[in-house]
DNA sequence: AGAATTAGTTAGCATAGCTAACTATATTTC
DNA sequence: GAAATATAGTTAGCTATGCTAACTAATTCT
């Protein structure tokens, strides 16, 4: 990674790293969202919603264990998802749990709201070397590990 | 970056990176908030201080566009952060204006926010190779770089 | 001086996060 | 089999953040 000023201390480090993270984070989320207003959906409904389409239906604590959100925050997130008709539920044996699961709607809203933020992230792309285009890759996937180890 | 099964679209890929992204950010964020919630501070709050703390004072306009929020979401933000005294208001010739600076303890605050979210990177970033830091690195700088990309 | 612009606030709406307390159903225990 | 316990989800109520529209106050332009 070229040549580095200064053995900085690993703390350091992670401090630097840790603030770019979280700056990251919260710009990128405020960009995207721009972009999802035009579908009157908010982050949280579509990341749930992103969740049934692509692993299929689950119940309610579920979903917010993969949401990493408490139950009663998910329960709303899926009423507004309902009205919209973007999720329906599913009577299960056990009466108390319910299984959710996108209806063909949700799954198109959702592809669109790839589109358009595929069209963001195209156009932000588009300057970038193909060695930068890798990069987004490796950057891309490495958040997801990152990510997965945080739970601790 | 190992073998890739198949030669895949750009655009396909722009997808799978946009996801990504996407769901990074959500859940990292709330990992970080969680941390945060035990200092009484949201996110807004503490990037908004952040800019404060590390570029100096700025008025009220500059921080929205630093933010990228509106300045009616600014100022409310500001609101919160002058009730818990981490910011102060000074006056200037312009009377319209205001110039916003971080007080100590809001520099404090903030130093304590980046420890309790660095401890939880340090956890994370334990299981890592040296190889996987770098990548970590190499991730964090490249978001910061991308999202700049974005603003078109 | 009067018009237009600029800075910031207020009001009102929606989403999203939480905890506490509730209902309804299942399961466990005696 | 009845009672106690546990589990799934909802409701109520709080806070924080995002927006637009409409407002006030101060400055600048004509």
């Amino acid at each position: 990674m070229a040549k580095r000023k200064s053995k900085k201390s690993p703390e350091a480090e992670a401090y630097r790293i840790g603030d770019l993270l979280h700056s990251a984070a919260i710009h990128l989320l405020r960009k995207v969202r721009a972009q999802d207003r035009s579908a009157g959906i908010g982050p949280a409904q579509l990341s749930a919603l992103s969740v049934l389409v692509f692993a299929g239906p689950r119940s309610l604590k579920e979903l917010a264990e993969a949401e990493q959100v408490r139950p009663p925050t998910m329960s709303r997130i899926v009423v507004g998802l309902e009205r919209t008709r973007l999720v329906r539920r599913k009577a299960t044996d056990d009466k108390r749990r319910m299984l959710l699961e996108a209806t063909a709607r949700g799954a198109k809203i959702l592809r669109e709201g790839r589109r358009r933020r595929v069209e963001m992230l195209v156009r932000a792309l588009q300057g970038l070397s193909e060695e930068e285009q890798r990069e987004a890759a490796a950057a891309a996937e490495f958040m997801r590990k990152l990510i997965g180890r945080l739970g601790s």
